[in-house]
RNA sequence: GGUCCCAUCGUCUAGAGGCCUAGGACAUGGCCCUCUCAAGGCUAAAACACGGGUUCGAAUCCCGUUGGGACCGCCA
């Protein structure tokens, strides 16, 4: 027995990667980062009618996105279906399993009477001791379940589980088309590839002894498990599609950091003292299940995007510059032909770092820097481009075409002089220069502002604002 | 219906029988800073689901009730 922690992470490619599979997939990378062990990438494709080659893609982006790095796979269960036909053959000559001629409408129908009865739907074994196979029909394989006695889960997270044997389901481990089922090849695989660490969403712990018992037939050590606690939507439910992004590849189309995200999703369920904010090395040394919780958690938006600005702040704005530019591009800031001094672009990021939640937020504000013809804001328009502050606008203009060093200390100088001369307050020329130059009542400072917007283009907008008064009274 | 799991502010959580007058974070209100908006600082309001035990002492241990969730497929 190597001591090596080995764990994996195995969706099924129906469906995209959603928030609660990332979380699955990220305590299962952090938990083999912490110990040094391998991560696994696995995909669960059985379920041939429902997989897609996209699907696959979009889980293997997502990761990518997210930085959680695998050591080995992706693995593919499709190109194992003779490992399971393998492990099937073997269970059915030890008589551990055995041939099931019922139809899938006649289970069905027995499902539902059940259920209709009160009773609890459960296969009722009549091809469990069949003498003779039946003729005209191709049998499933269903696995013999020991019906006395009682198993329990050591779970990490849970603690001793404890389920009764008798109302376990002696369940179907090959279709009648020959194609392996999920508790069967997850078992399957796990041993094949020394899993010694089963670590997936809390709505797997009722398989759990029976995949136990899959071990057990199988002649296998169970590896250890820790079953997650739910990622739940606003309304309490299930994490769904209702309740907004289904691709975590949506986050990143909205602008989002993959380190925030994951900051994030580690903290449903997981803490570490009183402590928020996390650098990926923190997470992969302070990880542990005990401090993982039992109870669901509602995801909450908010405190994603008050962490998604709390990383955008951190990031070196130079890298800053890179995350941006496909959101200038996609939201029509700059053309994709139009290259911009990198120097001059960090600086005007600088002043919005601490003011954008998002990447697109940040790409949106960035606007008034960049483009030639900023557009008023109508209430900002009317509340500062008019009569009353004609004159401050007019001096200010004067004072800025006089100086020769366009920076910020000068410019401040320049307003102060402004404001002196008409006894008046810093704000009342400080705002209807702030909509001459942005279009908007809110910005970076304006001192800053200006020196970034440059000297030549700062008395053109003002010109156009004192020009826009004088015609419109 | 059966089985299993869970239960601290609106939300994420700290809490391992006395450090609890229940701490932190998001969101919300107020104040400070201030050329606006942010960021930042200070501050306010806000929770142990309920009922029984055990104990000198319970948010913490036990039982029950209630509430929520998951699963019960030839899906995974």
């Amino acid at each position: 027995m190597s001591e090596e922690v080995r764990v994996r992470f195995a969706p099924s490619p129906t469906g995209y990667l959603h928030i609660g599979g990332v979380r699955t997939a990220l305590f299962n990378y952090l938990y083999a980062r912490h110990n040094k062990g391998t991560f696994i990438l696995r995909i669960e494709d059985t379920d041939r009618t429902r997989s897609t080659e996209e699907y696959i893609d979009a889980i293997i982006e997502g990761m990518k996105w997210l930085d959680l790095d695998w050591d080995e796979g992706p693995y593919r269960q499709t190109d194992r279906f003779d490992v399971y036909r393998r492990y099937a053959d073997k269970l059915l000559n030890e008589g551990k399993a055995y041939y099931c001629y019922c139809l899938p409408e006649e289970l069905e129908r027995r499902r539902q009477e059940a259920l209709v009865q009160g009773k609890s739907p459960k296969y009722d074994g009549r091809c469990r001791n069949l003498k003779e196979p039946l003729t005209g029909r191709i049998p499933a394989i269903r696995f013999r379940m020991p019906q006395e006695g009682e198993t329990v889960v050591n779970d990490l997270i849970r603690g001793k589980v404890t389920f009764e044997n008798a109302l376990l389901d002696d369940l179907i481990i090959m279709r009648s088309d020959g194609t392996p089922t999920y508790n069967f090849t997850v078992v399957v695989d796990d041993v094949d590839m020394n899993i010694t660490h089963v670590i997936r969403g809390d709505d797997h712990l009722n398989n759990t002894p029976k995949q136990i018992h899959i071990y057990n037939a199988l002649g296998y050590e169970v590896p250890l498990f820790a079953h997650l606690p739910m990622i739940l939507g606003p309304d309490k439910t299930r994490l769904s599609k209702r309740h907004g992004a289904t691709s975590v590849l949506a986050y990143k189309e909205m602008g989002y950091l993959p380190d925030a995200l994951v900051n994030y999703l580690v903290r449903l369920g997981w803490s570490y003292g009183d402590q928020e904010v996390f650098t990926r090395d923190e997470l992969i040394k302070y990880f542990s299940f005990e401090n993982v919780g039992k109870s669901s958690a509602v995801f909450n938006p908010e405190k994603l995007l008050w962490l998604n600005s709390q990383y955008i702040i951190k990031t070196a704005t130079e890298n800053l510059i890179d995350l941006v530019m496909p959101f200038l591009i996609r939201e029509k800031v700059i053309n994709e032909d139009r290259i911009l001094n990198k120097e001059w672009l960090s600086k005007a990021i600088n002043t919005l770092k601490e003011r954008s939640k998002t990447l697109i937020e940040l790409a949106y504000s960035l606007r008034f820097y960049i483009v030639e013809d900023i557009e008023y804001d109508e209430k900002a328009k009317a509340r500062f481009l008019n009569e009353r502050h004609l004159p401050y606008l007019i001096d200010i203009r004067k004072e800025l075409e006089a100086l020769n060093n366009f920076i910020a200390p000068e410019i401040e100088k320049a307003f102060m002089s402004v404001v002196k001369k008409h006894n008046t307050k810093l704000g009342n020329v400080a705002q209807p220069v702030r909509v001459a130059i942005t279009g908007k009542t809110e910005s970076p400072g304006i001192f800053e502002v200006l020196e970034i917007i440059g000297k030549e283009k700062t008395l053109k907008r003002l010109e156009k604002a004192i020009k826009t008064i004088g015609i419109k009274p």
